[in-house]
DNA sequence: TTTTAATTCTACCTTTAAGTAGTAATTATT
DNA sequence: AATAATTACTACTTAAAGGTAGAATTAAAA
């Protein structure tokens, strides 16, 4: 019941990057140390990002990564979206995979609502929302 | 976001096993055609639902499972607990691991209410309550 | 133009979850 | 007592997630 480590890291990431969006370009190795998130797995999500839009990376020296489009802008599904960790509708606690009306599973109806839940949380936080909660870890 | 494929078989084979809870006898080998599990799989996950005193086994000739107390007095989360998917309090989205109160991370006030809805969903519904709801599959 | 610091690419390694195989132990039936 | 049908045990295999290594590429700066 957890996001992979992909997505989690992803998300640490960006909401880091948000305080420092209008200032100046984050590098990995910067990243990695302030985020404790092994470095070579931490470029390799960014790779992904980077390839997704999100993000830019400016390679060579000073180069590090910025956004492509303001973090008010970026929802955090969008991230889970790269790592395909976004809650489909049909997606079960149970993953039976034939989830229709028809015929549902035993826990149906009452997972409906904490998977609403959770797919609004993704679908309307925006980067720059969760960023200003929590701590910068 | 899904529970473990020996969470997921167990509570299915349970939910099943409610139908059956005065009749007789339940062996892996109909359970495994009848919900579509690897037989193999199936006997491994029961071997652990046995111990964990669930469930009780008779080896031999017309063996098969059955219930250890009533199914009305057993919580989704007793199975949960068996395979350590069991939501704890201090479980995180994000999975930092360091979350008290002091430092919370970036989404944690909007997945404290799904989290609770699910430690609910499981700590409160029975066995019998889920196997009287949805198809037998 | 060389050096240096950065990302990207390709390939691999490690750990965990998921699943399989074979055999031993148990028990009702014949 | 032998047989057949059942669960339990031990060990292995496969697939996926998580993580690492090294070289190639890029671009600023000296
Ligand atoms: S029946 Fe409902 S809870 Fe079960 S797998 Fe389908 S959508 Fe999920
Ligand atoms: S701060 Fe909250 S959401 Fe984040 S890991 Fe801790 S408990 Fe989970």
């Amino acid at each position: 019941m957890q996001l992979s480590k992909s997505s989690q890291y992803a998300i640490r990431i960006l909401a880091y990057m948000v305080d420092y969006k209008d200032s100046k370009l984050l590098n990995a190795t910067e990243l990695s140390e302030t985020l404790l998130i092994p470095y070579k797995f931490l470029t390799k999500i960014m790779t992904e990002v980077v390839k997704s839009g999100l993000v830019i990376s400016i390679r060579g020296r000073d180069g590090g990564y910025c956004f492509a489009k303001p973090p008010s802008e970026i929802k955090v599904n969008e991230i889970l979206t790269i790592f395909n960790d976004s809650i489909k509708d049909e997606q079960c606690v149970l993953g039976i995979g034939f989830c229709n009306g028809m015929c549902k599973c035993a826990l149906h109806d009452q997972w409906m609502e904490p998977k609403h839940l959770m797919q609004k949380m993704f679908q309307e936080s925006t980067l720059e929302e969760i960023a200003g909660r929590g701590c910068k870890i």
